[in-house]
DNA sequence: GGGGAGAGATGCCGC
DNA sequence: GCGGCATTTCTCCCC
């Protein structure tokens, strides 16, 4: 087979919104929010049904290049090369892939109606305050859950045994700079809003970097260590088995 | 050929590091950092030669479940389906795949040792700030760019025409919320270390929301608005070319 | 559609 | 390795 039948192949796949995948030696040429070049090299390509395009090198966890869904793909032979032009007339982005050699070539229509069902998210973790308030500290009862501001979202507000207005960030992982800085928009925006001096605030995550810990306590407020819900539970229970046998 | 058969072609490859790919029906389940369950539907699998696993559904930008570079993966043959067992030991995360059906199956040792070559990052906006400060305003005069504080990076520092410190940050995108309370911070911390009262802050990008305006007006900062360099540059002129012909 | 923030974010660079 | 942060971030949710 020669790229003119590849070019065959990958109009015929396209126009049935197959999903397809081949792998090539290439350039890509990217064009749009940035710009960039990639000179030649073995990539497997992808190209979705829903027109989205994906370029991976051999190695790496991330493409090298991509198009977003959406996109609209046309192949044009030109001086021995197979070039596929792909086009995002929204999002004004456009990548050329300039193939000169096919190593293999797939595609499918492919079935699949499913979402993926995800636990142990920042959501998760707020519900576990939010119902388990104590883990924040004792006498704390939260108010509301998810509060909508102007300045952002609170994960849980609430008020502490002394009925003081307490504001709890949560963080899946080590809390950094900038989890300091969002909860402290969020209590400059709650004592203007309400008109209220006093609002604690606490951080509620695993671990803090030692420069948030210290920007936190020179702002006058707190941390409180709580892992989110589930974390490394089944590995947990799995290396245990593989220990036993 | 039956699942045994890919089971074994899966093997050699792994072994041979080479890069693979296949499409099938399965369902996946991830634990780790947190917990997924996907069920049954037809995807498409890449093994990289480094070990990543990346798992796409038939639409949509990113895999619906991945692993990281340095994954191991082992096969088994288990009530007749083909079960892949990819477990990352150092990041604590196993992704079991349950494979019911193969659709096809490829794998190659490829080549690919280039690097890409990107343009219009923010690095290159501050590049273009530092080379023509005359953009912020007339007398600005950089001193410092990439000037490393414990608490982050200033993209540019400089001093305006009446001798002020004045501190840039540069946003490829609009500037949202944590622009201002980034730059905030910088200013702060430069003013504590520097012992002196007065430093402007602008920031520095093609535009900016309304809260953050008014936030950044509110704390006594300014915007400046300036575009990355070469921003949908080529595609202009591609756009002009169509029109023309 | 804009704005804000999480993500199994990832990846890079600097200390 | 930790920390801070940009990313062609992407995606979701809510106003």
């Amino acid at each position: 087979m020669d790229l003119e039948d590849y070019a065959v192949l990958l109009k015929d796949a396209i126009n049935r919104t197959e999903t397809i995948v081949f792998s090539c030696r290439c350039q890509v040429r990217y064009s749009g929010r940035a710009e960039s070049y990639l000179d030649t090299g073995d990539r497997v390509v992808m190209i979705k049904s829903d027109g989205a395009l994906l370029i991976h090198q051999p190695t790496g966890n991330a493409p090298i290049n991509y198009m977003k869904p959406g996109t609209s793909h046309t192949l044009i032979i030109n001086s021995g090369k197979l070039k596929l032009k792909s086009n995002n007339i929204h999002q004004k982005e456009s990548i050329d892939v300039s193939i000169d050699k096919m190593h293999f070539f797939n595609s499918h229509k492919l079935e699949d109606a499913q979402n993926i069902i995800v636990s142990g998210t920042e959501d998760d973790m707020s519900d576990m305050i939010y119902r388990n308030p104590a883990m924040i500290e004792d006498g704390f009862k939260p108010v509301s859950q998810e509060e909508q501001t102007k300045y952002g979202f609170i994960d849980v507000m609430g008020v502490d045994k002394k009925g003081v207005l307490t504001i709890v960030e949560c963080k899946r992982y080590c809390a950094e700079l900038s989890a300091v800085t969002q909860l402290r928009r969020y209590v400059e925006k709650i004592m203007v809003s309400k008109g209220i001096t006093k609002v604690r605030g606490i951080i509620a995550a695993p671990k803090i970097t030692e420069n948030a810990k210290k920007m936190l306590e020179d702002w006058g407020f707190e941390f409180k260590s709580i892992n989110p819900p589930k974390y490394f539970e089944e590995y947990d229970k799995k290396q245990a088995r593989l220990d036993v046998f």
